[in-house]
DNA sequence: ATGGTCGGCAACCGA
């Protein structure tokens, strides 16, 4: 069975649902995974989305910021939301789909929105840097994102980390920027190998080819800037690493009307 | 070298 799922940080799910049943239309993901829903659960969208086909939604919501869902075609087994470094932050939610979705092997789902760490690199005087790399850390000691070998996981979302020299367009020029200094990219490699994900966007789009999903706002014009970052991600545990089939980054979708300054990822994987 | 823009929500904070 193929298995569609895209990670998009929306910046407003209510402020863009139109962007969201545009892209919906276009791509029929599975599976997707927003961020910065900016939405409290009781206020979610869930009837514009139920019209649009998707019925089971795992929501992790709260008023003005961060915000996460997994909003789905399939049925899930279960889902649940996590907190992380003891905040009440709304920055992850999961699913599991499996047998009610027409899986004979149950596929895992993560959703994360990991701390942007505001502007200043040095976790002595930037409470906000602190809390990301605290939030890495805890990442990296979380048992469910270390899977077994048999364990079939996908991870995404908004990693707010860059972790090669060809995700940021200047490596030099972005050292001592957030999102690509290198104590940030040091943990996200390191939850990565512990937990032996493959990044599967790379697979595709391999090094050292530049490749980025998110522009800032504050380009007069972004294309022609293009001074982007690669800060989403879609990662598969060893069991699937043989079975993503292709990956798209929606790069015209930073062009849309009033559009998220992050555009969608997805993946697609024979499960 | 600096400032540049968004969204939520009604002050600025977070990105």
């Amino acid at each position: 069975m193929r298995l569609t799922v895209t990670s998009w940080n929306i910046n407003s799910v209510r402020l863009r649902i139109d962007l969201v049943a545009r892209f919906i239309k276009a791509v029929r993901p599975d599976v997707l995974c927003l961020q910065e829903t900016k939405c409290p659960d009781d206020a979610f969208p869930l009837k514009r989305f139920k019209r649009l086909g998707y019925e089971h939604i795992s929501l992790n919501g709260q008023k003005g910021y961060h915000g996460v869902a997994v909003i789905s075609r399939l049925p899930f087994e279960s889902f649940h939301n996590r907190s992380f470094c003891g905040k009440t932050d709304c920055r992850h939610t999961g699913a599991v789909l499996g047998e009610k979705a027409g899986l004979r092997d149950p596929v895992t789902i993560h959703n994360f929105y990991v701390p942007a760490g505001g502007d200043i690199p040095d976790p002595a005087v930037n409470v906000k840097f602190a809390h990301k790399l605290g939030f890495l850390d805890e990442m990296r000691a979380t048992a469910d994102l270390h899977p077994a070998a048999n364990e079939r996981s996908i991870l995404v979302g908004d990693l707010n980390v860059a972790p090669l020299e060809c995700d940021v367009w200047s490596h030099k020029q972005m050292l001592g920027v957030v999102s690509h200094t290198p104590i940030e990219t040091e943990k996200l490699t390191a939850i990565q190998k512990d937990g032996g994900w493959v990044d599967a966007v790379r697979g595709f789009v391999p090094p050292p080819q530049k490749l980025y999903t998110w522009w800032s706002y504050r380009a007069a014009d972004w294309e022609a800037a293009d001074r982007g970052r690669r800060l989403d991600h879609i990662w598969v545990s060893p069991a699937l690493g043989d079975r993503v089939i292709e990956t798209k980054v929606t790069r015209h979708a930073r062009s849309w009307p009033r559009p998220s300054d992050h555009v969608p990822l997805t993946a697609v994987l024979e499960v």
